[in-house]
DNA sequence: ATCGTGCGTTTTGTTGACAATCTATATTAA
DNA sequence: TTAATATAGATTGTCAACAAAACGCACGAT
């Protein structure tokens, strides 16, 4: 490919060329490097990531590369063949409405604990999410629509206070992407943004067995898109790109 | 160590000494042989691995080792300290308390989806590994009860036919051993048989919401064994210092 | 035109050695 | 004796080169 989609929102590559630094530091930078890649629509399924492309683009030594590499197997972002090197994971549609149904169990339980538990403080992370995610899907702004999308959706996750369902969840969030078939949504509804302020709005009154059954509905739409996004779109392959400053991998900023 | 911890069930070691085998061969050779020396608690939270001690009684190469090392921290099961290798992770019990809460979370929905799901077949795969724990139990095979009190859990939650749901709930059963400080329970009340009895029979009358709630209420009892043997632990060895302490990520000065 | 075959190139997997870091012991001073 | 320090040993992290395998492509046969 003649330009490599590893490249930030500032647009500059990963890492300055020459010093190729060394430890978890580039691991991790390769990582998020991938991950921001994908949820970017950069780069899609079934993508060959060459070690030395990675290398070249990110700075990193081999060994960082291929450690990163199994880091996003185990997270199910790219799959890993015997001398064949990595590739973004392909999901199918079976294991794709698995995803979904696992996020709708830990969501679910996520969203009843927190309407009994939740603080001013929290809620009010909770509605300047949804307010700039508003803003930001009025003004056209997609990339950061999306971006905040998925971090209402980690947030509340968060605030439940379990770390161990939270990691589950940024894992399975960040494999959406990989989820649908046609690559770049032209207009993509994605998270509708009034389905936020609804759940908002019921985990405000502490209703959390509605917060959870508005997020279910939420949810399944967004699959009902994908499935009729995936029948529609056969043979047609578009590819325009985006950018966006993301979040991923281990911290969430 | 004067007698190595990996060793199975046989009594001999992992790899017959002498051809130093490679690939992903050798490295799920490595993962299993860790996995199941945590499982029958042969080693303990806070343990070091050391590669070259691991090479020598896996067969497998420096690289191999290091690459399960990573697997097994992507599951949770080994903390990966810069230039201090890997150690078995020290759950504290905070993260005690998430892991059973994430469980009840997970095979609660699974135990209410194969309600309605569960075929003649996989009633039978249940039945037997009940059957089989019962007589185990009631022989004095310890190891073998806990093997197959933990098959159980995993079985209902594979039979309830989500392998994303599935594959997070064993490395959670997984993380089980490190939970308790006493290291070997001399008489282990670990998961009681009637308990899965009960629940399979729930499952037999279709009825859902009681096998999930026997579920919760069986988990909630072994985690409150748990607390019971770390409240009691208190006061024995220097290890219960560490609890104090809390910070499960840094505990160096 | 299509399919199979052979070869050169590219990419991955593995090994071993080297450097950096940490741990434990011995030593010295208060 | 105790505490701090220096030193030796052990352990991990990193890298570059080598070997093996896969991919692409030209070539030839059907």
């Amino acid at each position: 490919m003649a330009r490599s989609p590893f490249h930030v929102a500032s647009g500059k590559t990963i890492a300055p060329a020459g010093a190729a630094m060394s430890g978890p530091d580039a691991e991790q930078r390769v990582v998020t490097a991938v991950v921001d890649a994908i949820l970017n629509h950069r780069i899609g399924p079934g993508e060959r990531l060459i070690e030395r492309e990675l290398g070249k683009y990110s700075g990193a030594s081999r060994t960082a590369i291929r450690n990163g590499m199994l880091k996003l197997a185990h997270a199910g972002l790219v799959e890993l063949s015997p001398n064949r090197g990595a590739t973004i994971a392909m999901c199918s549609p079976d294991e794709a409405r698995e995803i979904f149904d696992a996020r709708i169990v830990i969501e679910d339980a996520s969203l009843r604990r927190l309407a009994t538990s939740l603080t001013a403080a929290g809620f009010e992370q909770l509605e300047a999410i949804v307010s700039q995610e508003s803003d930001a899907y009025e003004a056209g702004e997609m990339e950061q629509a999306r971006h905040l999308s998925r971090r209402f959706h980690l947030l509340f996750t968060e605030l439940a206070g379990n770390d161990v369902l939270t990691r589950i969840i940024r894992d399975l969030i960040n494999r959406q992407p990989l989820l649908s078939w046609t690559r770049p949504q032209p207009a993509p509804r994605f998270c509708g943004n009034t389905a936020h302020s609804a759940i908002l709005a019921a985990l405000a009154r502490s209703d959390g067995v509605e917060a959870a059954r508005l997020n279910t509905e939420h949810l399944r739409e967004l699959e009902r898109e994908l499935d009729a996004d995936r029948d529609a779109a056969i043979g047609d392959v578009g590819r325009t790109r985006q950018e966006e400053a993301g979040e991923v991998g281990t911290p969430h900023p």
